[in-house]
DNA sequence: AATAAAAACTAATAATCGTTAGTTTTGTGC
DNA sequence: GCACAAAACTAACGATTATTAGTTTTTATT
């Protein structure tokens, strides 16, 4: 009867795509049924595999599609010649931004992934091992050049990443802060722990 | 068969909470079924309500137990006479110190409350934004007393928590970094960026 | 208007879910 | 060793799961 009403730019499993991202975050990828992403689609169960293969499937691509853009970010970053304090708020700021421009699938890449089914969740454990291995080589070499204090770096890694994630709570919960003003604070707050301040530079010296 | 045999100050309630928490963790409240937890426990899944009421309520008691210890906590802070940098610095020593020592029941409580009934679950959310209230009243009261930074306390609270909640990942691959080494970088990494600096505080003066 | 393809539908599959009922085994106190 | 309670078991319930098969409806093309 209802028939999916593809938006502009968008295949009809971009549709059920997004529907799906937004109950999978909200109940958790093993709590939604196929049964609960059509009756948000507005269709049968069933109709569902005229545009996708399965269920896990869906989970596939998004985990993927945004593991991809942070691999490659990094490894734009990683080639440019900024100092590793310039790197690191690159970073910082790009996590922020996919945060608030792709909010769901970023937290369902991010909550979910272990659900997904080999080979696929191998990979993706290993592509998330290397991006972390990866950020915490800049912190280090940030480290070994004086810019940053000399911490553990897979700790500063595993802080930075997480902290960021963060903003999935205030997302949901708090929308008179404004993306701007969320975006500086936490720069602050995370590449300020990080740096040699200027005192500590002094008696260094 | 099998029997339960339950460890020296334990009843064996506790021993399938302890193995359902384990379960819960790694693959979700909702993709582990009562026959995993019973295989883990070492009986057959009917056996179970033997010893507990249904499946909820293992993760109802988990929830709440460890909402409850934080609440407690942060209610002492709140009673103490020591400076606004202090008591935030207790609070995450205690986030940290609770991660490390129950781990697996923390996460849940961290990432699973979702699965909770009502009206258990609306009690939790309550609970958990008092909390994130009374934190972010802390950190409001340490910039008027020119202690902390001014950024937005809310994201303040959610970055320091969220960044708390990250060691996860580290409890999970990275053996090689010992507890006190963790606890040390993390509070320095997070109080060094929310305090105002030495050539902060020589500028506003 | 006829035809072909795309996409919806209904019906049904086997598997698994949490849980209950009823029974048998195990452990405990006399 | 007898009785009682605790805790295990087997069998089965109804509900729900992802998915397949087969059919009908809708849309697009000529």
């Amino acid at each position: 009867m209802a028939k999916i009403i593809p938006v502009k730019n968008g295949t009809k499993k971009d549709v059920i795509s997004k529907k799906a991202s937004r109950l999978f975050r909200e109940k958790g990828f093993a709590a939604t049924s196929m049964r609960d992403i059509a009756e948000a689609v507005g269709i049968e169960a069933p109709s569902l595999y005229n545009h996708i293969g399965s269920k896990k499937e869906i989970l596939q691509e998004i985990c993927f599609r945004i593991a991809n853009l942070f691999t490659s970010h990094i490894t734009s970053v990683e080639q440019s010649t900024d100092r590793y304090a310039v790197k690191i708020e690159l970073i910082i700021r790009f996590h922020i931004f996919m945060m608030l421009t792709d909010f769901e699938n970023v937290y369902i890449s991010d909550h979910e992934w272990k659900h997904l089914a080999e080979p696929y969740l191998s990979n993706f454990k290993n592509q998330r091992r290397s991006y972390r291995s990866r950020l915490s080589e800049i912190i280090r070499q940030g480290m070994i050049s004086k810019e940053f204090k000399k911490i553990d770096p897979y700790v500063t890694v595993l802080t930075l990443l997480s902290a960021i994630g963060g903003i999935e709570g205030w997302h949901r919960s708090n929308k008179t802060v404004d993306a701007r003003v969320l975006e500086e604070n936490m720069v602050t707050l995370l590449l300020e722990g990080l740096k040699i301040s200027l005192t500590e530079k002094k008696q260094k010296n």
